[in-house]
DNA sequence: TAAAAATACTCCATAGGTATTTTAT
DNA sequence: ATAAAATACCTATGGAGTATTTTTA
């Protein structure tokens, strides 16, 4: 089972008709049917009713659609929000300081650059040092 | 975007080593290596860090992890359900009578067979008819 | 008989395999 | 020196296209 199938099948379910849904996938019909069909043997299950004058979803394939658009919509969430990250638009970012200036200018130079932030949380750390490893992702 | 390069970098982000990851989905390490790579170019986000001798998600690779997690396991959960239903174990029946019998014999047949139904519920239908098309779907 | 899905075939893109090289410890 | 990932190359499966046939309203 694989994304484009999941994705000919909601095009067809929504068009109700092979040739549309073909266009919109930007395919050939036949090519969208024969995807269509092995999705359906691989579940074995049913989930469109064919006639040369209708296409109708079975209700199997009425649960499998609202499923499916599920699915590809978290998905697509989820794409956006990595793609998101590495834009350093989101995600954490760990900062840690010591010595004289921990109580005077980086502070507030710190403090300054958190009003420029949109979302985002200051939590204190206690210790020596933050962390190590991959704490900071800002970008230059 | 394919699921099976999903399934791989889930692989590899579990096992973290490209070696077992393939044994784990039965194909050779390169190929492996090479949808894995392909997925991060198609995204535009790295999700791990490699050397020769470690292999660690980054930040963006981790939410990816859990959220590529949730969305196939939900995937899953949709193949169940529809197979479920295809094999009649779940969904709707709906069941009309009328006439002489809709008092007497017919109720008492259908009562002694909701007795047998693990889930479901039955309602009441107002109207001669419950319900044109395809309503009842038991097996023989 | 006309509109639409299925079938038959052809082609090529790419998934996956094998062999080898590179890299970091 | 070694274990592991990357690279190079090859093969073959199957995705998509075109042409045609079948079907039903």
């Amino acid at each position: 089972m694989e994304i484009r199938q999941l994705r000919y099948f909601v095009a067809v379910a929504e068009e109700l008709h092979f040739g549309r849904a073909a266009t919109r996938c930007h395919i050939a019909q036949p090519p969208l049917s024969q995807q269509v069909r092995r999705l359906e043997e691989e579940l074995g299950v049913k989930l469109l009713e064919r006639t040369s004058r209708r296409v109708a979803l079975t209700p199997e394939g009425a649960v499998f659609l609202r499923e499916v658009r599920d699915t590809l919509d978290r998905l697509g969430q989820a794409v956006d929000r990595v793609q998101s990250m590495a834009r350093g638009e989101e995600g954490t970012l760990r900062v840690g300081f010591f010595g004289p200036s921990a109580l005077s200018s980086l502070p507030r130079a710190f403090r300054r650059f958190l009003g420029q932030v949109h979302h985002g949380a200051a939590v204190p750390v206690a210790g020596r040092q933050a962390r190590r490893g991959r704490g900071s992702r800002l970008r230059p």
